[in-house]
DNA sequence: AAGGTTTCCAACCGCAGACAG
DNA sequence: CCTGTCTGCGGTTGGAAACCT
């Protein structure tokens, strides 16, 4: 048995939303307050259903709207917060575990799986729903991201490349893969002089992956190349990157080029700085 | 000025969780 | 515990507005 619709759409009117309706569920909800949706359309003399009444007071009619563009601080701490809330929707258990190492989320732009929690993250803009904030994700800073190249990687391209650089947070390790992935990894070491393998940290990276892992995947480079802001220096620092210098910290060398600049790590570790009041996971 | 293309955002749809009976 | 209802959320879409040729 289908799951019944959440209201009878039988006459019911759609699309744009007219002066006058908004007139009437505005001085509805005003004067009595939200009980039900359902019955907010019948009392307040709509033809619409409750969920679209709903969502456009929710959306354009609530009192303490902030309408107009985002600020490049806004955008920011858009990107800062979906990299902390985004991600975790499909990817934790019932008992709210999780099975999978935080992955960057750039990462998975490149794969589109995002699952954002955008209310949360309109939590902390006030005045901005969530609705405006996905547009402007979807719209603007996704964009920007696909510029910057991080879609531009198929799945096939993805393996190559960790298989290439290694994944520190690849998403399906369980044992014997990770250790199919750390032969890899050794493997695809760089040798010195005499063949031996050697810490990518002291090994001097092919003239290609220098291009690639310096500037094309180095996010925050280009986002600031592009947006001209430095607004996103700190993030640099708190990965112990500098600008145009690649980070060579023991054990996070070996991951895909975004998670060594953007790990998940890095946020937590400003958390405080710039968020004290944040709650994870809730 | 006209037609085509792109951008943007309000609104819709379907799913999932919470909750009541 | 099961079932149905309601609400909230995230992904997607349609069309108006802006921009380009």
């Amino acid at each position: 048995m289908g799951r019944q619709p959440c209201c009878d759409k039988v006459g019911l009117k759609r699309g744009p939303w007219t002066i006058e309706e908004d007139h009437k569920l505005t001085n509805f909800v005003l004067n009595n307050g939200i009980i039900c949706w359902r019955k907010v359309p019948k009392l307040a003399g709509l033809l619409r259903c409750g969920k679209s009444c709903r969502l456009r007071w929710i959306n354009y009619l609530r009192p303490g709207l902030k309408r107009g563009s985002f600020t490049d601080s806004e955008e920011n701490q858009i990107i800062q917060l979906h990299s902390r809330l985004g991600n975790r929707r499909n990817i934790s258990n019932t008992d709210g575990s999780i099975d999978i190492e935080p992955v960057n989320y750039l990462f998975l732009v490149t794969q589109e799986r995002i699952f954002s929690r955008w209310s949360k993250i309109a939590s902390h803009f006030p005045g901005r729903t969530d609705n405006e904030i996905k547009n402007h994700w979807n719209t603007r800073i996704k964009k920007k991201l696909k510029q910057l190249g991080l879609d531009s990687q198929k799945p096939f391209e993805i393996e190559k490349s960790q298989k290439n650089y290694g994944n520190k947070n690849n998403m399906n390790s369980d044992s014997s893969s990770s250790n199919k992935q750390e032969a890899i990894r050794l493997e695809s070491r760089p040798e010195d002089d005499h063949g031996m393998k050697v810490c990518p940290k002291k090994a001097e990276k092919p003239e290609e992956m220098k291009a690639t892992v310096d500037e094309t995947n180095d996010p925050l480079n280009n986002y600031q190349m592009l947006c001209g802001s430095s607004d996103l220096d700190w993030l640099k620092e708190s990965n112990n990157v500098s600008m145009g210098e690649t980070a060579c910290v023991e054990e996070e060398y070996w991951v895909d080029g975004v998670d060594s600049f953007l790990s998940w790590d890095s946020f937590v570790h400003v958390e405080d700085k710039f968020f004290p009041s944040w709650e994870i996971g809730n």
